[in-house]
Formats: C-alpha cells, sequence, structure tokens
DNA sequence: CTATTCTTGACTAAAATACTCAGGAATAGG
DNA sequence: CCTATTCCTGAGTATTTTAGTCAAGAATAG
C-alpha cells in the first residue's frame, strides 16, 4: 500500500462521482472542471477504475462514467489499490534468499504494517464519507470531530 | 503523511539501530552492511532523524549513532515524519480560495485519512516491533497473527 | 598524528508522477 | 446516415522525487 497524490486524485473523483452522480453517468469533462484535475489524467485514472469494476462506463452524447455499486460497497482502500499498483516490498521476491536474515524480516515487518494502514482503509467506504461531508454541512462546523464515527474499535 | 521507500528504509535503519545498539553507538556502516542500504544514503536519512532528535552522534573511531531514548519511546510515525516531509496538501494553502469548495471539501477530506494513519503508526514504537519480532523468532513462526498485539482498541 | 566516523553540500542517474497529444470507437440525437 | 459527444488507448514528455555518488571537512579515540 502506497500512498500518494494519485491515490488522493483518485478518491476525490471517485467522491464527486458518487455526490454529483446517481442512475445517470456523469462526464469525465464535468469532474475535471469541479475538481480541477486534467481530463487526460482522469482519463487514465478510470481506465484502472473500470478495469477493477469500480465504475461503469457509457459512451456517446450524455454518456461518462457511474459507480459500479452503492457508495457504501465502495472502500477507499479500493480505490488506491486500483490506480496505485502495490509496491514489491521485498528485495527477495518471498525466497527468503536476503543475505544476513534480518534484511527479510523488516520487509515482513513493512508489509505487516502497511497491511495493518490497507485493513485501515478498507472500513472506510465512500458511503462514510459522503454522510460525513452532509453532517458538516448541516452543522457547518468545519473542522471538528471529523471521521469520528470512522474510528476503529 | 506519506507512504514512500524511503520511510521503509528509515524505520529498517531505526530498527536495526535499536537491536543492534545499546549504550554504544553503532556506525553507519555497519547498518549499510547489514541491511544493505548505501552508506551515503544512510547519511542523509540519519542527518534527518539527528535534527529530529530521534538519535544521537558520536563521531571518531568507535563512533556512530544511538537512540536518543527507549525504543519504547521511539514511534515509527515519527522516524516517517523526520524522514518524508509532509506534503502539503491543499492547493488553497488553507486560504479557502478554492473555486467551488467541493475542491477544498476533499482536500479537508484527505488530511483527515491521513491524520488516521498517522495517529495509528504514533502508537507503534520501535520497542513494539522488536518484541513481535523477538516473539517471533522463539516461537518460529513466521508469518502468523503478527503485530496482533498492535491492533487497534 | 592518524584512522575512523560523522557532517555537509553539491551533484547525478533512474524512476515515478502528472500531464499532453493524437487518434480511434461507440452511441445518442437529429 | 451524420455529427457531436464521450469514452478508450497508447505513445510521448516535462517535472519531481528517489536513491545514490562524490568530495571535502570536522571531531575524536587511540
Amino acid at each position: 500500500m502506497k500512498l500518494t497524490t494519485r491515490g488522493r486524485y483518485a478518491v476525490t473523483a471517485m467522491l464527486d462521482l458518487a455526490i454529483n452522480g446517481g442512475p445517470q453517468p456523469v462526464s469525465l469533462a464535468d469532474i475535471s472542471g469541479r475538481q480541477e484535475i486534467s481530463l487526460s489524467y482522469l482519463e487514465q485514472l478510470f481506465a484502472k477504475l473500470r478495469r477493477k469494476q469500480l465504475v461503469i462506463s457509457a459512451r456517446g452524447p450524455g454518456g461518462g462514467y457511474r459507480l459500479a455499486r452503492s457508495g457504501t460497497d465502495i472502500f477507499v482502500a479500493q480505490i488506491i489499490d486500483a490506480v496505485d499498483e502495490a509496491v514489491d516490498v521485498t528485495n527477495c521476491q518471498g525466497k527468503g534468499n536476503c543475505h544476513h536474515g534480518e534484511t527479510c524480516l523488516t520487509h515482513d515487518l513493512w508489509e505487516d504494517l502497511s497491511g495493518q494502514i490497507h485493513d485501515f482503509l478498507s472500513k472506510i467506504s465512500l458511503g462514510d464519507l459522503m454522510e460525513r461531508r452532509q453532517r458538516e454541512r448541516t452543522a457547518s462546523r468545519p473542522v471538528e470531530g471529523l471521521l469520528q464515527t470512522l474510528s476503529l474499535g
């Protein structure tokens, strides 16, 4: 699991889709305008999101993309995984032929660590993010107690 | 909070220091040999770790680095923060002058998200990692139930 | 005094990122 | 059928980041 700006772009675009889309598709041009992400870059991201079955495309006028399923069933980790292909975290490709043994250990360690982060992000859905946004808007308290309902327990 | 290979290098090196060091310092050359990280790259990383008061240096023969405090008081998040300076996650530098309002919202969102990850990594110390490693060794069960004592609750 | 080790800064090669460009395919609406 | 719209694909590119080199210097143990 990597955590880069590309993943942020993808989550942002997907959230835009969840908010501004419904049964009818949203064009990438619209998302590009609202979120200020270049159209061509979005095209690349959505090609990956489509291959991973997170969105469904519709060509032609009035076409665009819509979520492949309910926002409550699409999780942040899935989005990031779709656009940021996993890093190979081991030097020895799991063959265990590291020089001193010590090396492989730290690799395992890091793998576990990023696994934990992955689990964490696997629990946050687009639906959660929308819900939170809604609460924030109605309460109009910008930065307070955010994501509290998402905290682990 | 970013999650890159550089952070992994730093955590690995610090764990090596925690394991192989004690009162007496460990030279970067030693760490370089064990962990197969280039000496010059380690020098760059440790310059940052030292500035952030995570390690203490000693020059001259027999010199090297040692942890600035107990491993139970040094947390993974601190190490990563030290070497991976934070990304500026907002386009508008918090001025709130984004075009449509929507934009800033997703930025806040991402900030919160990475904040949650940060909190998570703030709970894992070098001591925890060493302890886990110890358990793993004595039990000699490579990949099972790792980090369970570190899981959130 | 000397070998060792940290310390610093400038530099560089390679990779990843963010983005552009050009063309093509599907399709809704006329 | 025609056309504008939109997805779709692949190739290419500028910028940034990463990982690493190189060289000179400062401190210090023995």
